[in-house]
DNA sequence: GTCGTATCGCGAAACGTTTCGCTTGATTGA
DNA sequence: TCAATCAAGCGAAACGTTTCGCGATACGAC
């Protein structure tokens, strides 16, 4: 592994020339010509440690994201890692997989590693471990909370407008006639579920219709946790006529319990399911689905982190709300 | 940042003890709590970059899969990050999309990275770019192949037993009595899809039936085109009694695909798919499906890692074979 | 009392960069 | 022609570690 320092006996010039060279600078034609011939011959390639160490900058950002398995996330993720790509940013990606102790764990193990910043989605974090974190760390590198907030936590925010992509969904429902929908949710913990069943309920509010607590069945956004409580939902005694499935693998567990039974989406009930186009595109007919933008959401993370590293502070923290669309429904 | 030469001036300590203490070496036990003293006040935390600039190891494998967003993948890989952390190492995780350009990109990426070892799950990676890209790195670092070979390219690799996986599933549908049986593969470029194929046709050839050649449907793995293929197998004049979809993408498409035919599985038509236990669980009855050996599978590959970097080069290459095995099916 | 040996600690060099301030020689303008 | 300016290159220090070999001290054995 050849070094600056071959390059620079190679040429017969001095090592910060080389340096300056590689890095933009200017040098005469004649020793760039050089420079290039020896980094050519001998396969010089920089090595990023000793330049990290030496700048205090990785260009490489961590993404810290709950589950690899979710194709929500890793969609969002594949949108991040493009936006960065092009502005000259490599990323690294820890999932931790639902676990609280790895959640942690991870983003220690991304401070270490020295990113220049954080994307995170966090799961059960708490706004004291954040600081404690952090703070040990000792350094101060931007971060980004995207997807969901942590309660009393003050940072830049990606967000998708939940509540009101949840109303607009009840609404649809409503506005056919149904009175009694259930809803599967994740856990409230979570702020995305938290909102998405104050759009439930505030829709039965605006039209004075009363809500059941036991339609809103509270599962944990797996595939299982779908199967599972749509089943409980058909098997009360008064079944609603239609239901609302906040996210993709509560969706797809829902609607293999509803195949199973022999149910018919929308014929026997009606169903809005989350996330997955390309799903309710196969499907026919199709499912409406809530759609949420997640190309918006990681292009918009990815920038405003890309903003802070290069230390624009300006108007922080930020918050940032992007609609969801209702598809296949007026 | 307090770095180790704070922590020498407050203990009055030399560099070189610190570092020695740090590390495992032994000190007087009065100096021993007085650095714990000092490593506790200062907050002190070693700097990973400038110990691996001087050790020339970073404790970190890279994992390049073809994408994040594949239920087989990622389990597999939370398998390997258990193992690894296990025995003090850290992963970095890259997906390239399926993208031919961002697998040559990332695999460079991780060798700039200085990681340790690297676990790869290849795509469209030739022999050649391989070696080109190994060689010009200049490193000699450990790569071991998971779930996948490359032609004509020597190394260690972790494979699942997709022959005769395959030939099992085939088999038993033979058993029961099917003659024409549909198969929908991946492309045959990447050797799981290529071994599944062999598997169908040599039980084919071993029971002296005649192998219907638009029976092989060749798909991409994506569910889409499970659901197309699926479709178009039933769409022929004179369609398969059974069909064996040999991915769990694809087999989301053509169960989506059933569903919306009214095809019932699996009193009108049998069906053996591949890979996701809890989908086969969930749906009642049960779907018959190869479940793969992701465990052993990822675990071997780690372990395999962790014996080259410690140097240990024995028996290789080594080349090993995991038993897949049929759910549900005698 | 001396030698050998074991233990603990230290200084200095090295890893591969970047960067700052300086030198040098050439160019410019009046 | 002379000072002022400028571009190009250089040397050296620094980033935060590890590691090697050496010195010092202590101890037991002879």
């Amino acid at each position: 592994m050849s070094t600056i320092k071959d390059v620079a006996k190679y040429t017969g010039l001095s090592i910060s020339t080389i340096s300056k060279y590689l890095n933009g600078g200017n040098v005469l034609k004649e020793n760039r010509i050089l420079i290039d011939e020896a980094v050519e011959k001998l396969g010089y390639k920089v090595n990023h440690l000793a330049r990290s160490l030496k700048t205090n900058k990785t260009k490489t950002v961590g993404i810290l994201i709950p589950s690899l398995s979710s194709a929500f996330f890793s969609h969002i993720i594949a949108v991040i890692e493009e936006t960065l790509i092009q502005n000259g940013y490599d990323s690294v990606i820890c999932g931790f997989n639902f676990d609280p102790k790895l959640e942690i764990r991870k983003l220690r193990f991304l401070l270490d590693k020295n990113v220049d910043g954080i994307i995170l989605i966090p799961e059960r974090l708490s706004a004291d471990d954040l600081n404690s974190v952090l703070k040990v760390s000792g350094k101060q590198i931007p971060l980004i909370l995207l997807d969901r907030y942590v309660n009393d936590f003050e940072c830049d925010t990606v967000l998708a407008d939940n509540i009101n992509a949840s109303y607009s969904a009840v609404e649809s429902l409503i506005t056919k006639g149904h009175k009694r929908i259930g809803i599967i949710v994740g856990p409230p913990e979570i702020s995305t579920a938290y909102e998405r069943t104050i759009g439930y309920k505030r829709v039965y509010q605006d039209y004075s219709l009363p809500a059941e607590e036991q339609l809103i069945k509270v599962g944990d956004y797996s595939l299982e946790s779908g199967y599972q409580l749509f089943n409980e939902l058909l098997d009360t005694e008064d079944p609603p006529s239609a239901v609302f499935v906040t996210n993709y693998d509560m969706m797809l567990g829902a609607i293999t319990a509803a195949n199973e039974r022999g149910i018919k989406i929308p014929s026997d009930i009606s169903f809005i399911g989350y996330d997955n186009i390309e799903l309710s595109l196969i499907i026919n007919p199709p499912i409406n689905i809530v759609v949420q933008p997640m190309d918006l959401m990681g292009e918009s993370a990815a920038k405003i982190l890309l903003k802070r590293m290069k230390g624009d502070y300006s108007s922080y923290p930020l918050m940032l709300r992007h609609k969801s669309r209702l598809l296949f429904e007026k």
